[in-house]
DNA sequence: TTCTCAATTCGCCAATAAACGAAATATATG
DNA sequence: CATATATTTCGTTTATTGGCGAATTGAGAA
């Protein structure tokens, strides 16, 4: 129960879906996604957390920079039937073909001028 | 985006979760749900508009009475996957089997007793 | 109609969660 | 080592949600 509760709880943030199905076509570090979700940096990260917390993301540190990406088929059942159920029911939808557009313009970009373009203030 | 929000959040909760396993028996009327769930009847009645609302149950009216039960071929697939994603993933849990249970020893008890029993405050 | 009563809605309070910026952490690089 | 920097954690504020009791609604029953 209480494990199912986590993952409910993690996918009833409309940030969270976004970040979630940004992560679809591979994984994307935190910086560029910060810049895709137009929120701070920390807020993205907390949110990261809960998805993580939850089974819904994997994380992978490379350097300096933290890369997420959906889980595999090493993840437990619950957290893999989450996100098969997520991908299926939001695809398609406008914000999240919205953000793919932008996600790729975002990964074209150099990551280094990008992380440094996001350090400060969002607002 | 805005449905399946809608259904994240109506699943994030715990009492919201043990009333839709609840009905996986059949219809249950609102002063059962009550009696079973140790809240007051005007929180449980919200809980289940809730889940109303995200499609994750059906209600109908019988008499005084208000039965709620889990949708069926009819529904949207959105709120159907949720229903079946949901029931799997919590089933033999504790809890649930525990309400289960109780559920039986209540639906086992003179309805009209049990309406009046659950009239005023719970706590 | 008037009364009863199951259920819902309303108004309020407490608890939870989202957002930000600042500070801390950890990992290159000079 | 010292500096730079990507990410996380912390502390605070604001917004949302869950809970209750009281008031309201709507459908029998008298």
């Amino acid at each position: 129960m209480k494990g199912f509760l986590n993952i409910t709880k993690a996918l009833a943030d409309e940030n969270r879906l976004r970040l979630m199905m940004a992560l679809q076509g591979g994984e994307v570090c935190v910086c560029q996604l910060t810049e895709l979700m137009g929120l701070a940096m920390s807020t993205v990260s907390k949110h990261l957390s809960v998805l993580y917390q939850a089974g819904l993301v994997k994380a992978r540190k490379e350097g300096r920079w933290m890369y997420y990406s959906l889980p595999g088929k090493g993840a437990p059942a619950a957290a893999r039937g989450a996100v098969v159920w997520a991908r299926r029911s939001l695809a398609g939808k406008e914000q999240v073909a919205a953000d793919a557009r932008r996600l790729k313009q975002v990964l074209a970009m150099d990551i280094n001028a990008l992380c440094r373009r996001t350090r400060g203030s969002r607002s």
